[in-house]
DNA sequence: CACATAAGTGCTTTATAACACACCTTTGTT
DNA sequence: AACAAAGGTGTGTTATAAAGCACTTATGTG
């Protein structure tokens, strides 16, 4: 998943959950401005900061195999 | 995937690739100072960080949906 | 339209990630 | 043991993530 990807994926979730950001911000411990920042694309959060947030939506960081051409 | 089994992905991979953190640093862009410090799990990487090592070794950052009790 | 609620932005400070350099430790080989 | 190769660590600098505050846009509701 691309930034982008990554984004959107947050984004979704949270309003699928009805989650406002001020909430999310509170619930994962994570700064509203920096939960703002991050959900407008223009962010480069740490491993920690995506991980309490998406902790709080019941997701979670994770590294898979990237499928090649032929191995889709 | 919390902090522990990350860094365990990653230098699984490295390893099944028979890269050194040495050549990976340079393939990925990443200093070798920062890939030494997230691969001994004293770092916070930022997504960009992560997203060049695991490019390079084949892998990506995803988020999935935590899986429930009774979701398994 | 007026109002409320949520999301996005500019500015600033503080904490810390990224980095390079030098050095130490571990591991394996002869 | 001597050596080489890879991994780990201490220190200092620079870049930037995190954060709060105030303000500005949407977005929706009466």
């Amino acid at each position: 998943m691309h930034f982008d990807e990554l984004v959107k994926t947050i984004k979704e979730r949270r309003d699928t959950l009805q989650v406002t950001q001020e909430t999310l911000a509170q619930l994962s411990g994570v700064g509203l401005r920096t939960l703002k920042q991050f959900e407008s694309g223009r962010g480069n959060p740490t491993l920690q900061t995506m991980q309490k947030i998406a902790d709080v939506l019941g997701l979670e960081v994770s590294l898979k195999l990237k499928s090649m051409p032929g191995n889709k």
